[in-house]
DNA sequence: AGCCAGGCTCTCG
DNA sequence: CGAGAGCATGGC
């Protein structure tokens, strides 16, 4: 099976990509210069995909080959997860547009033209990456997810490659408690992802039901399970289901970023950060992404400009 | 050595 | 209620 999408606006694939590998390799989701490698999970089947890109940033087609793919909801599957993984859904011109009324995100949005934020494919993964990234660095936060996507993922060769398929909610339910700390999952840490993988497989949980959910409700949803609190909460919703007005100002990366390019180097409380994100409303997602990146590659906090309050 | 890392829960006062 | 301890491990 052989699908081009085409994306909408401009792609940069190795910066958008660039969060799975740099705070260390991940297993299910493998990157390299020239390519993009996963396992979908459709049902019963496992399927593998290759994701290559051509074409400049402005006009980029991704070729997506799937060896050995029947049927049309395989390929819906395996569409769906791409649109996600390279952030098609998001609509850089309006922000590009919005963010030239702001000469901190004006000057951003230059050097990062293309970068798209990553959507996880599926509310499982999500989850269960933010379980691990509370409270710890990002690098053993990102060790302890690779070791259970090894653990409990399933091994599938591609291209003389090997993906892993990210773990079932059924195969985590199953998991114990010591089994999960072998990963150094903190004992809580592995309730939390157990609890978790079987709600879902128990049907306590409707991830999918979700998405007609309004911001509020998905948070009232996610706080209600143990383990989950706000911060979660709105990474599930930037980051998973992809929603623009969302601002996790309780992140410390982000509130780095904003005492860096907005609070000249004082520190700002997570209130101050929600009132200064206040204006970006349905760019939101957009401008902490951009905001973070920009933190992440260094670029200074200015064009030679100075920004003055209004 | 000791403190901090993209939090959250639980326990006290 | 608000503050503070505890969690697990690795890097500095």
């Amino acid at each position: 099976m052989n699908i081009v999408l085409e994306a909408d606006g401009p792609l940069d694939p190795i910066a958008t990509l660039a969060r799975y590998h740099v705070w260390g390799d991940d297993p299910a989701n493998r990157v390299t210069s020239e390519t993009f490698r996963r396992v979908a999970r459709v049902g019963e089947t496992l399927q593998p995909y290759e994701v290559r890109w051509r074409g400049p940033v402005d006009d980029v087609d991704l070729v997506v080959t799937a060896p050995g793919a029947r049927g049309r909801h395989i390929e819906e599957a395996v569409t769906a997860e791409v649109t996600k993984i390279f952030g098609l859904d998001f609509d850089l011109a309006s922000f590009y547009r919005f963010a030239k009324g702001d000469p901190l995100l004006g000057a951003l949005v230059g050097p990062l033209h293309g970068f798209r934020p990553t959507l996880a494919p599926t509310g499982l993964e999500m989850l269960v990456g933010l379980i691990s990234a509370q409270q710890i660095n990002l690098a053993f936060a990102s060790a302890c997810r690779a070791r259970l996507v090894r653990r409990y993922g399933t091994p599938v060769q591609i291209n003389g490659d090997t993906v892993y398929a990210f773990p079932s909610a059924a195969s985590l339910a199953d998991a114990t408690v010591s089994d999960l700390r072998e990963m150094k999952f903190s004992t809580r840490k592995a309730e939390y992802i157990r609890d978790v993988a079987q709600a879902l497989a128990a049907g306590d949980l409707d991830l999918d039901g979700m998405r007609d959910a309004d911001n509020a409700r998905v948070i009232e949803i996610v706080t209600g399970f143990r383990g989950f609190g706000r911060w979660t909460a709105e990474w599930y919703l930037a980051r998973c289901l992809g929603r623009g007005d969302v601002c996790p100002a309780g992140d410390l990366g982000v509130r780095r970023a904003f005492e860096r390019y907005y609070g000249r180097g004082r520190t700002m409380s997570e209130d101050a950060v929600r009132r200064r994100a206040r204006p970006f409303r349905e760019h939101s997602n957009l401008a902490i992404h951009y905001l973070l990146t920009a933190m992440r590659l260094n670029l200074p906090a200015t064009n030679g400009r100075r920004w003055t309050r209004s």
